[in-house]
DNA sequence: GGTAGGATGGGCT
DNA sequence: GCCCATCCTACCC
């Protein structure tokens, strides 16, 4: 079942949260998520979305469930899903995907890799791994060729809560979930 | 197993 | 002109 919108429409911890363990879909490739970090729209001035409403971050502050793709130290895109109700900012990064379906695709679109363990454990890679550009910027994610849906077993995942990667202001707010023991985590 | 350094371009001041 | 929500390679244990 592909996420209603009303799953979207939620506190944006709330959302990264249950993001684990669903399905992204793009094409004939899928992964699992296994690790998200979750960007507010108030009090974080690590977000995009502290400095206001520009070209880039408009789409945060739109209607839920829609992508928001940026380029990443000019080489690297990243996919973000965006939560709160319209007109409120928040959005969760997807930072590591468990392969489960087009592997090969995914691998021909990596190129070398060492183990299927490396073909998106990392924001970048998953985005590379699944043919995911600035395209898809404000794509909707409840339909179309991007989607994200419920996993065939549908039991919720064992979650840990650490500091957001990557990052210099609010580093140390316990934003970055994970599915516990799991091996496709970015670290 | 680990880390240091460089590639590379858009967004905003 | 400065700042990045990263990744890969080389090199060293």
């Amino acid at each position: 079942m592909i996420l209603p919108r009303s799953f979207y429409t939620r506190a944006t911890v709330d959302v990264a949260r249950d993001l684990l363990g669903k399905w992204i879909v793009h094409g004939k490739s899928a992964g699992r998520i296994v690790e998200v970090e979750a960007y507010l729209g108030e009090g974080d001035p690590a977000a995009h979305s502290a400095a206001g409403m520009t070209p880039r971050t408009r789409v945060i502050f739109g209607p839920p469930g829609h992508a928001y793709v940026y380029l990443s130290y000019g080489m690297h895109e990243c996919l973000n899903i965006v939560a709160e109700p319209e007109g409120k900012a928040g959005c969760v990064l997807i930072r590591a995907l468990e392969p489960v379906s087009g592997l090969a695709a995914m691998r021909e679109r990596r190129g070398a890799v060492r183990s299927d363990r490396e073909l998106a454990n990392g924001p970048g890679k998953l985005t590379q791994a699944l043919g995911i550009t600035r395209a898809h910027y404000g794509a909707d994610l409840t339909r179309g060729d991007l989607v994200v849906r419920s996993a065939p077993d549908g039991a919720a995942p064992e979650v840990d809560a650490s500091a957001r990667i990557g990052i210099t202001k609010a580093a140390d707010l316990p934003l970055r979930f994970s599915i516990r023991g799991n091996p496709f985590v970015s670290r």
